[in-house]
RNA sequence: GGCUGAAUGGCAGAGUGGUUAUGCAGCGGUUUGCAAAACCGUGUACCUCGGUUCAAUUCCGGGUUCAGCCUCCA
């Protein structure tokens, strides 16, 4: 039974889909101006966990996650850099992909842009000042009208009396309200825009995954996920904008994952104390940083260190080292005691740091094997790689794994010159000349390749 | 100021009203020419003060510290 903590009760709630076997998820996506770094990565690394999961155990899932390809960011950054919006975007869509893919992440179902759902967004709209919600300004942006909806706050926990807005943040004269926020705004001049009945403009950030999601997934849906950061003001205003054009229930749960953090403080754009993807990339595996990912559970806060990265590191290789040493045959059926510890672990909230841990239940007991050819040997590897493939990992070869590249330093070694001094040193080795085989090893060890010798022969690894 | 959420052994990180998390590191052993990998053994951890209870790290209340949201942010 798989219960999921909501956003909107604050517990966690046994999940119950609107239509039997299947699921609806609906996640925030990114905002196409940079590069992404490990807190977006922690995003799609845990929705893809948890839409893995969901599928693992048997849900039709149609998982959407969108791509804001129009924002103030956007225009901003296109003209400082004199190219085209679609030009920018383009060029960091094809990077996020990149990024997402070395990161093990399972493409989701449907990616909306914004730009090419105009005609939902302006409908809804439509709608929403049809029915009062929403009204025009003086400067022709369209606000959402908050008074018009008495659940507002409901998500973030927040009493609309004392949200004085204007403390933090300059009030627009033009708004009823200064909690009123806005659905689309009015073109300036040299700004892209789309033709509405409101004249020229586009849309605000809220709306576009309002019109999105509906348009998508139904009115109504089972999942809405984000980062924490998006819980106020974002999507507190989509379930107000959603609830009040459809007249239904928006979505049933909502899931945020906890930040990345360095040095206790949230990684952030604006706090410039954030990694990009790639540039971790440089120094660690990717499956390194999924691991990385997974070891903490997705609504605690993830901090941020190599010292953690290398620790991801050593375990994922102890997980690795089991497997190269296992007769892994795929169609071999998995235990069942392990499978169940594991959805169990799963099913209480996607735990995955308590499920690596049966992963590593797995590995003790399969290296303890000695006949790895024995029914159970191989169950237990079975199970190791099939439970890991949940999580996304594992799935490489274990070899290429252990002997893959750590980063691009220059003194490194090539396979075949690695080869080269093993076999110069077991020639050593033979002839009993220790001293000259330990020499060869350490001139090894330097340039970060361990050996281990074992009865099938001498084989190496990368630290 | 309002609202959230945290505080676990040297580190990371789950969990639980009374019994082993798990990984890394350490220590002892097995194995090895020596290593490496692996295996076995090894750690009286639960911020603080009250309360409930036969029993609390686990439930309740106060406090302290930290993080986050209240502005763009995954």
């Amino acid at each position: 039974m798989l219960k999921i903590y909501n956003t909107l009760s604050r517990q966690k709630e046994i999940f119950k889909p609107i239509e039997p076997d299947k699921v609806s998820m609906y996640v925030c996506g990114m905002t196409v101006y940079d590069l992404c770094h490990v807190g977006h990565a922690r995003v799609m690394v845990i929705f893809d966990m948890i839409a893995r999961h969901l599928r693992h155990s048997d849900f039709d899932v149609n998982y959407v996650r969108n791509i804001t390809d129009i924002d103030d960011k956007i225009i901003k950054r296109a003209n400082e850099n004199n190219e085209s919006i679609t030009e920018l975007t383009e060029r960091f869509i094809e990077a996020m992909n990149q990024d997402s893919e070395a990161l093990g992440v399972i493409p989701p179902d449907m990616e909306p842009k914004a730009t090419l759902h105009m005609d939902q967004i302006i409908d809804m709209i439509s709608t929403l000042i049809e029915k009062k919600h929403a009204y025009v300004g003086s400067n022709n942006d369209v606000y959402f009208d908050i008074s018009s909806y008495d659940q507002y706050g409901k998500l973030s926990g927040k009493n609309i009396d004392e949200l004085q807005a204007g403390e933090r943040v300059e009030v627009q004269e033009e708004k009823d309200d200064p909690l009123d926020f806005v659905l689309w705004k009015a073109a300036k001049a040299d700004e892209p825009s789309w033709p509405s009945p409101w004249g020229d403009g586009r849309p605000g950030w809220h709306i576009e995954c309002s019109a999105m999601s509906t348009h998508c997934l139904g009115n109504h849906f089972d999942i809405h996920g984000g980062g924490q950061d998006l819980q106020f003001p974002h999507h507190e205003n989509e379930i107000a904008q959603s609830q009040c054009a459809t007249g239904e229930t928006f979505a049933n749960v909502w899931v945020h994952n906890g930040f990345v953090r360095i040095d206790e403080e949230k990684m952030s754009k604006s706090l410039g104390n954030f990694f990009t993807v790639r540039e971790v990339l440089k120094e660690y595996q990717a499956e390194v940083i999924r691991f990385f990912i997974l070891s903490s559970h997705y609504r605690s806060p993830l901090n941020y260190s190599t010292d953690n990265l290398d620790e991801a590191k050593s375990a994922l290789s102890r997980l690795y080292t089991a497997l190269r040493d296992a007769t892994v045959d795929n169609d071999v059926e998995p235990l069942k005691k392990y499978v169940d510890e594991f959805n169990r672990a799963m099913d209480d909230d996607f735990n995955s740091p308590k499920a690596i841990s049966i992963l590593h239940e797995l590995a003790r007991e399969s290296n303890r094997i000695t006949d790895k050819s024995s029914k159970q040997a191989t169950e237990l590897a079975a199970t190791l790689k099939f439970l890991a493939g949940v999580l996304g990992l594992l799935q490489d070869d274990p070899q290429a794994f252990l002997q893959g590249k750590a980063n691009a330093s220059d003194n490194e070694l090539d396979e075949v010159a690695i080869q080269k001094l093993i076999d110069e040193r077991n020639q050593a080795k033979t002839e009993k000349n220790y001293a000259k085989a330990d020499e060869i090893r350490d001139q090894l060890v330097a340039t970060g390749i361990t050996l281990e010798d074992t009865p099938q022969g001498t084989i190496w690894r990368r630290n």
